[in-house]
DNA sequence: GTCTATATCCAGATAGAC
DNA sequence: GTCTATCTGGATATAGAC
């Protein structure tokens, strides 16, 4: 089916692009995990720049999809620090190689990842979510429910302490956890629970 | 001077790896941007792997050493997590592109990277100094100075709140600073308080 | 040491038979 | 749609004159 080799070339891409990176892969690469005729892979998709273009727009809807929905969702502020927490680090542990792909991709290709990600729709109303969220920790703060915090800090320290660990997994599991990579999984099983309490701990009074 | 050409040729390596990772850069993107003539560049290192064997070691050597000395230094626990903290912020500070780079590479480029590593001397010093802190953490929580906690998982959280933020420079500056550079500049400043705040409070009995 | 010229290989992409 | 064969450009690397 049509449906089936573009699929199995996507997933090939993905899996490609995710380990190596946009200039760590070639077409032939992709062609031959795919299985599929190299040809066949340009009549589909043209050029490798498009493939990369369907691969990179579906990982930023994988890692901020969930995030939005939990920024929107209708729960108490430390509620919601959890689902974003969640989002996160579900997403991340589903594809452990998505957040370095983003940050790499974004700093590294910048026209051409920009270019992708404003052609997605539904750019403001995820620019409201956040300012919504962001009021909610102002006035929360100024209500004595938390300590007065600038959000966008509170933001990335979420980020930082749900994302870094599978950013650096090759560094971790080669060094804290050296032969010891089922020590390193059980981390990352505790790591939601361990990044809400330390983040809820700080916005106590 | 020779020792002028090669610097002038490392300069502009390093320059460009941190920036675009090994597979981003070709050898005449470091000529044209060390004003050195191709072949020239080949004659003082052979080849792109010697160049890039150079510019990792230095980095990952740049990130770490200072941490070393951290890790070694002969003053209360508190004090050295702050040392610690300190270390990677400002390595990270004076470049902002090295954490994303280590980490990059060694995910991506594994055989090549690790080859590098272990050819590194005062590997087992390194891990000394590493067991003697998670012990001084383990007794610390024994002795009631701070609460208990696994000290893998305290490290992991000091590497993610200092480095994500340098590691996630370009989805920050282009979404929650969009137009606000300095305002970013200004959260990095402020990022070795910060995190020694959130960590040391975490640790309270 | 420094250059020009070039060998060799591999990348992305397409032509054209089936 | 699928294949083989091939074009074209760009990449790493070297030969050899100066």
């Amino acid at each position: 089916m049509k449906q089936d080799v573009e699929k199995k070339i996507i997933d090939a891409a993905r899996e490609l692009f995710y380990e190596k990176g946009f200039t760590g892969v070639t077409v032939r690469d992709i062609a031959n995990k795919a299985e599929v005729n190299l040809a066949l892979l340009h009549y589909y998709f043209r050029t490798k720049d498009k493939i990369f273009e369907i691969v990179f727009k579906e990982a930023f809807a994988l890692l901020f999809k969930k995030l939005n929905k939990a920024l929107s969702s209708d729960v108490n502020l430390l509620e919601k620090i959890k689902l974003i927490v969640e989002s996160y680090i579900t997403a991340a542990t589903k594809y452990p190689q998505l957040a370095s792909f983003i940050m790499h991709e974004m700093s590294v290709n910048k026209d051409v990842v920009w270019q992708i990600i404003y052609s997605q729709e539904g750019k403001k109303d995820v620019n409201d979510n956040y300012n919504r969220f962001f009021q909610e920790i102002v006035d929360a703060g100024q209500n004595g429910i938390i300590k007065n915090i600038d959000p966008k800090i509170l933001f990335i320290d979420i980020m930082s302490l749900s994302l870094f660990p599978f950013m650096a997994n090759a560094f971790l599991t080669g060094f804290l956890y050296s032969e010891k990579k089922a020590e390193y999984n059980e981390m990352i099983k505790n790591r939601i629970n361990r990044t809400c309490d330390l983040i809820i701990n700080d916005l106590k009074v």
